[in-house]
DNA sequence: AATGTTTGCAAGTACTTACTTACACACTGC
DNA sequence: GCAGTGTGTAAGTAAGTACTTGCAAACATT
């Protein structure tokens, strides 16, 4: 019960930790060893090299296939009701995986390439189901006539640039994310009023 | 006339080039002497440290006044119009910077400060303009009765988004920038009619 | 008790990096 | 011609980096 982490996981935590800080080639694996408690040397006898270990924290907190699921099971087909569900578990997602995200964001020279592929599959897809939803909503003239596909990506980019800029600095006046999403989705659903 | 770049723009555009790409940290001196076509020991004598060279990058290519202008200036106070020329007008601005809001963003481990303070001023600064032009529109009971502030955050993240999506994959399917453009001001435009 | 695994410590290797120094060459204006 | 300025080449320094090796101590399993 005590013994909650291994060394491994230790190591893969504090990796994320400082490289989401300070970049990959900005931090060192004397740094990764030393927050994870350990000697350096472990580092490199558990996981070989410092780009096995950030493959290593990838495969571990990997992204979940929430989004598939919800569309597949929890949509209401209430315009409102269901956007509001959508942008709240987008931004829960994209928090709980803000420092992979940021990992991958920022690069770095030996930065290893399965990194960059598993952050660039998260908005494709939920371009398309949400492309989908809205021709959906369209075929039973639910909607207003509208470009589904722009209507997609204009909602989805909202919500991404309201995460983005949350990384970036913290002062976000006096509107709470929440509200945000809220007053957000209303304005949405107001412009696809038929 | 032929001499169009002394060796200090020459260092200056090398920098922003390579370290747009590769990271601060990821990119070395010699590097970008090679790029610029001169020797490393040159860029030491003309900008004395790999930090000042990349401070002198960004007060020569500074971001412009030209929302603030903008607004007092070429505003119709049709809502439709004045959003299309805002929205086209920030993408022309972030373009035009794309590279120097890159290496911000990325940061890195000896990355200086100026750097990141000269970022944060843009979207602070557009965020007030637009909120005060959604009040100005509300008080003479030109459009619905929204949150003004929350408008103006929605439509700016949503083109922050565009933008910083473009930055990671050019994949953008077949919507043109500029047709997301039109059809994402009619969309707030449907929003915002009475 | 014996044995294998995991770890820390100390030292070191091979390499890279930002930055320096010394000297020679070309060009410019006087 | 000559001083000044800007540049290239060559060599080097001091520090840091990823990664390795050898050895001994702690620990768990048997």
């Amino acid at each position: 019960m005590k013994q909650a982490e291994s060394t491994g996981d230790k190591l893969i935590l504090a990796a994320i930790d400082l490289i989401a800080e300070q970049g990959y080639d900005g931090t060192t694996t004397k740094e990764i060893a030393a927050a994870a408690g350990v000697s350096e040397v472990t580092l490199f006898r558990h996981f070989g090299s410092k780009q096995a270990l950030l493959v290593a924290a990838f495969e571990r907190y990997h992204y979940a296939g929430e989004m598939t699921k919800l569309f597949s099971e929890r949509l209401t087909w209430d315009v409102r009701t269901d956007l509001l569900l959508i942008g709240r578990t987008y931004h829960a997602i994209m928090n709980r995986n803000r420092k992979l995200i940021d990992i991958a964001h920022k690069g770095g020279s030996r930065l290893p390439g399965e990194v960059r592929k598993h952050a660039s599959q998260h908005p494709v897809q939920l371009k398309k189901l949400l492309t989908n939803y809205f021709s959906a909503h369209l075929e039973q003239g639910n909607i207003a006539p509208i470009d589904p596909e722009i209507t997609a990506m204009s909602f989805m980019w909202m919500n991404l640039g309201a995460f983005s800029s949350n990384l970036v600095e913290s002062s976000n006046s006096n509107v709470t994310l929440d509200t945000f999403i809220e007053r957000s989705v209303d304005l949405f659903a107001r412009a696809l009023v038929p």
